[in-house]
DNA sequence: CATGAATGAGAATTCATTCAT
DNA sequence: AATGAATGAATTCTCATTCAT
């Protein structure tokens, strides 16, 4: 996150972005988080009313970000191929951009917190609605809802698993995360998902006519 | 998990994965465990020697059992496609029958955890290595190990990710998760990755040729 | 201690004095108790009724076996002085025996445990009643109560103290504690007490004189 | 311990200085020091970082108070008899004002507490060293390192053990502990090695003598 | 705004003991 | 005589939060 780092908000926020993305929201505690910081314990309750609250900002604050990664991204004038190739590119770039935020979203929402149950509900929807939108530009049949409960998750997560795994990836394989490896990174998953939607949707056409 | 609930040990561990899976490792306490097990706390250090114990416990059951998975997919005898989608079936049928076991796993592995840190690295190196060796049966070339890296996180991820997020799924999509939509699930899944893999290798062959 | 390490009775009284020497009776568990003497916690209760009644069989045993220390040492026939000397050898030699025996006892003694409390009032008193017994000999008034009250415990906890900080002796002089050690060591303390408490007589001589 | 008591800093380790007197540091739980002080359970890890963070500090500001008690005693302008006789008295006279601190320190010191090992180490080693020191002043031989560490931990724990058996003594002996007794006790102690250590003396002079 | 002290509940673990076998 | 499982209380410590200053 890029932000003003003499803020004490901002600093507990970066602070517990990072800290929660290592370790996960439950297993840091508060002081751990404002000592990250340099503020004091009570800063945190001051700003956010409790660890949860800060939880929730960080939420708010990814979708935010994330939404804003669609924006303008279905451009009727160009190829639906090349929205797509574009739209993957960019959230290979905001992942990159943010990643510490995004594994933290990415991480937590499955889990089972009732403070932000409903925070979860709401954003989760509009999320898998995105990426269902993202699917469609592929040249899908809008009515094969299946298809695109697939696809859509399988792009989202191949993306954030990549960086996931990161730490892994970095002893068993001898890449250089640099910008050639992102751009090279993005080519493929848009050609594997290209190719691969290529073939289901041919596929459903073969099985429509067999049935003839 | 399926075994012997008669035994305080085994029901420990199935409580622990089920909490675990629910809210997350460290969001669970050993009261929590004990009670949903039916055993005294203290059985806990007992068995397990402290909670971390359970965890790894789980972690070691769960790369056990995937491990096998992959035993005998490779039979020279089947085309090479076939294997694939062989595997790809064998991998949903793993996850469904453990599905708690692979989301506690899946979940905690990118956390920090010290005690932990050494059976990941040694687990999760086996486990990219497997996929890997997968990813090589859909007929690329072996020292690609970019795609390679690429492509078999994202298959696996992607199967494992259809689990994860069943719960807002449910919620928006109107599917019967019974046992026609796993086998079609699975196809789709196989047709969608050999396509995409078809699609990169022939985009492989045209670049070096324009090389030339 | 020198017993029959077969017996596992024994063999817990062992490993017991050997950690409440090193760490204090509170500070050790019955669980590293039974590990240390390789027998079922259960046998601990089963033998003992329980911690405190190791710590119990324990002083008694360190009593019996001082107590005999003082059989027969005051032979009329000898000098005072040389059943002094005589008693002092005697007294090393069995702190040299039953070192840890009797640095469990010296350790607990002073400390409140309610189970042991009667048993200590009994022992401590026919204890300081013994040492009394000795300082007599030292040719000292039988009325004069207030040396008597100084020089015993003086003499018996100089002797225990020498083996009780031993390990930091060991750092900081360059002896060997062999048998010459002891033989001279007991010679010294011997001569200064005897000296001492000749010093001490004389000037009561003087004072009563003075008085006059 | 003397201090302000509104402090709960103070109230802590008035309370757990009194406490491990009494039982002994292992033997004292958390809980009843914060009862005993009327202050909250957590104030012991906030202020001392934990239990032992306690007995590291009684044992420090033991040490430091009992080295106070050997500056400027030893005076050139005295005689060496004078600057003992002055010297005992002063540790008579600390140990009155500082029972149970000494208490605890006593009782402590040899048991092994891992983490209070190289506080240990360090302090009792300059301790015994201001002790030696103490004994070359009685006019022996610097040289005679043997004499010098039997003589000075015989004369400190001798000061202590009178303390340290006081209940004991109290029921067998009718003595008042007052002023007067202290002061009485404190001059048959120096009586009482200042002719052992003459006599010690001697013998060695009469010794080399006869070795010619 | 910011602090450091204070709180009470809850964390994991270990305790000595007992029980059925 | 001996075992390993089981118990419930007690252990120390940390938790997120609040309060007066």
């Amino acid at each position: 996150m890029d932000r003003d780092n003499s803020n004490p908000k901002n600093r507990i926020l970066a602070a517990a972005i990072s800290l929660f993305a290592q370790k996960g929201f439950a297993a840091v505690g508060v002081r751990e988080i404002a000592a990250e910081a340099g503020v004091n314990i009570a800063m945190i309750s001051y700003y956010f009313d409790g660890k949860v609250g800060i939880l929730k900002e960080i939420l708010e604050e990814f979708f935010r970000r994330y939404f804003m990664v669609f924006e303008g991204v279905d451009d009727e004038k160009k190829a639906p191929e090349d929205c797509v190739r574009d739209l993957i590119h960019k959230i290979v770039h905001f992942v990159r951009e943010n990643t510490e935020l995004t594994m933290v979203s990415y991480n937590e929402l499955p889990l089972d917190l009732p403070e932000i149950a409903e925070l979860k509900a709401k954003r989760i929807t509009a999320m898998i609605q995105k990426v269902s939108g993202l699917v469609l530009r592929m040249g899908l049949d809008t009515k094969d809802s299946f298809i695109i409960a697939v696809i859509g998750p399988s792009l989202i997560t191949t993306i954030f698993t990549n960086f996931r795994i990161r730490p892994v990836m970095k002893q068993v394989f001898p890449f250089k995360f640099d910008d050639a490896y992102y751009e090279r990174y993005a080519e493929t998953i848009a050609t594997l998902f290209l190719h691969g939607v290529k073939g289901l949707a041919e596929e459903r056409k073969q099985k429509k006519r067999s049935k003839k």
